[in-house]
DNA sequence: TAAATAACATACTAGTTAGTATGTTTTGAG
DNA sequence: CTCAAAACATACTAACTAGTATGTTATTTA
């Protein structure tokens, strides 16, 4: 690794940080790079604007991380839909990279930038879909399989997981307590056995 | 009502406006008042700060529209827990109060506040214990009139529900179509008749 | 090694923002 | 009608913000 590149890595990592602890507006450059090593200079010598910046912590911070949660989980379970309960108790109770306190980063920078940044908006949307079909993959396979109802649309159940797991971490973000994760683990465990044939 | 009162209630309705569609930081208060007839003295008259204001749009426009929007919906079902699919789809698909496009407006304000403002996260917090309970009350009922399975727990299903509110309106939101809300609906549906005994 | 360019550093600017100081007008009670 | 307080109007300020202008230093490449 470069000088160059290290300092650009610098830079989109405390901006992931403190971003995702306090959302992309009421974080200033000026904020980067007093707690960092980097200047002004610096900064603006590897992003031309603060947007151009954003969308970099999203396509080389956010979407490798969450791409890299996805696959871990979602490969080494055995019993059929487990994979999917075992991803999401992950991603709410056992992840370093997620703070039960600040939400999903995904779900943060969407609520907060589509009303105003396209960009934005589509490379989240990449980001999702891609969770998405993936979901949407295990649930045809496992069809296919006859462990799970012939009679269920896959596609919609992966909706309705995504947004479940989004909703509930609104609900840990608000209350800023995990009680509620528990919770609803248990009501998706329920939800997800009752697609089993 | 007064001429006084008036002028705080079109502040606070433009206010609602604006922060639904862009957010809380980004709506300023020289574009509220820009946008009606109050100037800069009017507001501060009636507002300490502008997070004071923030305060009062959720306690007095999203509290009360949210409040009617529950009430309204969850009492004048005749299926057990059809209530509460018929609040969603009506949340979902036919509330002029909502827009598809900006998202859920306690779901917007948890996410942007939640992180630098416990004010605002209490208020918002209070909007959603009512929603909880009153969602947990209607299936302790049928639970008790037999109509639901004695096995499953209250509260679990009401986090479940309102969760995947909030996060497929997220989805409404980043995808900017309604598509996504008929694919949730048609689950929510089966996952609620699993429910029944 | 020398020049070119990549990588950074510093000081500044123009625009925006919440909030204030200091007024004027409107309203309602006596 | 009067006058005090409520309700509003205007001009301003201090702080912050993204971005720029203009440098200097570090790295390559020839």
């Amino acid at each position: 690794m470069t000088k160059a590149s290290n300092t650009r890595l610098t830079i989109l990592q405390k901006a992931f940080d403190l971003i995702y602890k306090k959302g992309y507006q009421t974080t200033s450059i000026d904020e980067i790079i007093a707690t960092t090593n980097v200047t002004k200079g610096a900064f603006y010598y590897h992003f031309k604007t603060k947007d151009e910046m954003g969308i970099a912590v999203i396509k080389e911070i956010v979407k490798p991380a969450m791409h890299n949660l996805l696959i871990t989980n979602l490969d080494n379970a055995t019993k059929p839909l487990e994979g999917i309960y075992l991803m999401t108790k992950s991603l709410l109770l056992e992840n370093s990279f997620l703070k039960f306190e600040y939400g999903c980063p995904a779900s943060n920078l969407s609520q907060e930038m589509a009303p105003w940044n396209t960009e934005f908006s589509a490379v989240l949307n990449e980001i999702t879909l891609e969770w998405l079909t993936t979901i949407e993959n295990v649930i045809k396979k496992e069809i296919i399989n006859g462990t799970v109802k012939a009679g269920i649309n896959p596609k919609q159940v992966a909706y309705f997981v995504i947004s479940g797991y989004w909703g509930i971490r609104n609900f840990g973000k608000i209350t800023n307590n995990i009680d509620c994760y528990h919770s609803y683990l248990q009501e998706l465990k329920l939800y997800l056995e009752s697609l089993n044939s």
